[in-house]
DNA sequence: TTGCTAATGTTATAATGTTGCAAATTCCGC
DNA sequence: GCGGAATTTGCAACATTATAACATTAGCAA
């Protein structure tokens, strides 16, 4: 395993968009879903980050596009998204980040950086459980699971201090 | 242990309330913080309802009361209850309920029921080691951990249909 | 009292998200 | 290709959630 999960160092994050893009075309072939120009255009823009893009974010972005779009436009391409498992939509921050483990059942754990803002999407078995476990022991049916981390990434990881 | 969660059986809700309200108003003086009518009418709103509350909710009963108060008001009341660990804020409602762990150094975790709105928290420590664990792994220092479950609770759980 | 701080009131506005309907596009069987 | 059905988009209005900025008041101590 490499030193450092992705969004903490530099990569060439072209290819890892174009990557996403072309997996998207793929999952919407096999689930007969269109991935229109819209759609698609809305997937990239929010891959283009590794820093979740509200709604409204997108929005002002399609209209330097010239795309003259409308709250619902955006709304419904990140529905749209969400539904086939493209995007997540990060609840404590109103916003949305590219899935990068698209197609894969998954249970996503969210690492938030407060001071960067970099979000990590972790596959994390143990937390799934632990929770599928205490939800079984109050029988409560698990539908959603949320679980997003706020906290400091490894690269802003406030320095200890040495005065005290 | 009782054969199931306070909020999924009848009793004497009122209790419940009054016995928060206690507490509230101890921690607050171990706190120095000041307990005003409006927050702990703020306070008593949040208690009185299983199902989270909204802001507006709460504005509108302060209106009802005669209390002719602003959303700031609201918000303010809100921060302040939040920040001595009176009440959550459910992330993925926009919504706020009273914690049942008030005082005591806790990680929450709340089953919401899609059908009948009632939320529980739950202190899992499972949970919350796996969590500590997976974030540690990445070398990520958390801070804020929402976990949020959507589902449903034992009383709502959809009959499993017997023709298929 | 005087003066400081915390708390509240007030107005306006920002940010986020939805509804409803009409027009356009795409799909699909013929 | 053609026509009807279904999906997608455009668009306007609106609903909900949250905050900014500044004035006023209440609590409290020197």
């Amino acid at each position: 395993m490499s030193s450092s999960a992705l969004p903490y160092r530099p990569h060439n994050h072209e290819v890892c968009v174009a990557q996403a893009l072309a997996e998207a075309r793929s999952i919407c072939q096999q689930h007969n879903a269109r991935l229109t120009p819209t759609r698609e255009r809305v997937l990239e823009l929010i891959w283009q980050s590794h820093k979740p893009l509200g709604a409204y974010d997108v929005l002002a972005v399609l209209a330097e596009d010239g795309h003259n779009a409308a709250p619902p436009t955006v709304y419904r391409a990140l529905d749209f998204l969400q539904q086939h498992g493209l995007v997540h939509r990060i609840a404590s921050l109103n916003a949305f980040i590219g899935c990068t483990h698209a197609g894969e059942r998954h249970n996503g754990m969210f690492l938030i950086c407060h001071t960067c803002g970099n979000v990590l999407e972790l596959t994390a078995p143990g937390v799934s459980n632990a929770v599928t476990l205490a939800a079984a022991e109050q029988s409560f049916q698990p539908d959603d699971v949320t679980i997003e981390v706020a906290g400091y990434c490894p690269r802003c990881v406030p320095e200890p201090a040495h005065d005290r």
